[in-house]
DNA sequence: GCAAAAGTGTTCGCCTTACACCCATGA
DNA sequence: TCATGGGTGTAAGGCGAACACTTTTGC
């Protein structure tokens, strides 16, 4: 073990939220050297004894104040090329975590200030813009065969705000009615509330709730490009 | 930076390819503790101003003497959970390989030695069981959406030698003449070579080599279990 | 009633499936 | 000529895309 080379490991999140029409994700501003001053993905150093799931769970609270209720968290992919962090050998392991809109705003608790950004969000310090493509792409491709578009809605929401966000996250328009069958027809993605609730116009709309499934069958098909 | 843990990195490998009837793993035996004399994915630490993706492939020459000219070498998932090296604390990144199964058996150059072992390979070193798993399921669900089971075969191959890898990794029959339509009708897919080769019984069949294309449309569709 | 959004019915065409059938070779 | 595997034709059924149509609300 003496004989290798030691290395500090962190976890970097990309947290990622449907905002109004937008696909939003959760930047800090580097409050240190280096890249002061600029976006960055929040994160930090996995500390002795915790594990790598716990380290990103940690640093999401510490951002966000939220333990991501509801929402989902998924290891993404590990960075670790030899010149991509100025301080030394560091690798990085990237999580992906899904986020419904939620009423309270980014506490940025730890961090110099953490915001909301609309994508794509220009410059980003070490090799985060590319971590955050890879997210992107992860997410997009899991709307397809998972029903983890739920986790960007609240606890009982309706099919229109479900397709809003494979719209905005897809960036392609959806036929509603079609939108509407297919999801209530595909077994355990969403289930009945039983309640419905008024929309500003129109007739009202059922709500639900994400049913069991974690994998789709059919999966929901992305409109060609 | 000194103010945070040190963690060593290894690289192991998920080396699978498709023997006969069988899917095989590239498993080494230990001929150091931990785990003296067990069977392990091979692996290894990763160098100072080394790559992971390098390190991943180093790792695969000098285990198995190979470069994988038409394999296929991609990032698995990295498992830190602290307890998981007795050694101490450890990060693995591990990497998924698909290789044609090549006439050239397994020279373990500084390994104990190394074999392919059919699936499933029963108990393993560290958590290299749920690595193993991990990487299986990845292939499995691979082959499905894009043309990865073509890195399983020689450069140019046969749609039996096709058909033979997805039902070997899927552990499922296909139909041999849909199978043949479905594969030289989605574009990209397979580029007819011109030869034919001739079986031990039979009309002979047609060589094909792998296509341009990395995404399959439509996808494989994997008969309901 | 009218506008607007929710939700249903129906048709068309493509793709999968199942299987009949023909082709090319060795024995 | 027969057995064997390679390859094509074709009809039935399922599903997605498109869109007409009905339902339920606010104004």
């Amino acid at each position: 073990m003496a004989d290798y080379p030691e290395f500090s490991v962190t976890t970097d999140l990309v947290v990622l939220t449907v905002r109004g029409a937008a696909l939003q994700v959760l930047l800090v501003r580097r409050g240190i050297e280096p890249f002061r001053g600029a976006w960055a993905l929040p994160g930090g150093f996995v500390l002795a004894g915790e594990d790598l799931d716990t380290a990103a769970v940690r640093e999401l609270r510490e951002e966000t104040g939220l333990t991501a209720p509801g929402g989902h968290l998924e290891q993404l992919a590990t960075y670790g090329e030899p010149g991509r962090d100025p301080r030394g050998r560091v690798v990085t392991v990237a999580y992906l975590a899904l986020l419904p809109d939620l009423p309270t705003p980014v506490a940025g608790s730890d961090a110099a200030s953490a915001d909301w950004v609309t994508l794509p969000a220009g410059e980003l310090a070490f090799d985060h813009a590319r971590i955050l493509a890879d997210g992107v792409e992860r997410a997009r491709a899991k709307l397809e065969y998972t029903p983890l578009a739920t986790a960007f809605c609240p606890p009982e929401f309706t099919i229109s705000e479900l397709r809003e966000v494979y719209e905005t996250v897809w960036g392609a328009t959806l036929d509603p009615r079609n939108f509407h069958r297919k999801v209530t027809s595909t077994p355990g993605f969403v289930e009945p509330v039983g309640r419905s609730v008024a929309a500003e116009r129109g007739r009202p709309a059922q709500l639900f709730r994400r049913g069991p499934t974690r994998l789709l069958h059919p999966p929901m098909l992305r409109p060609a490009s």
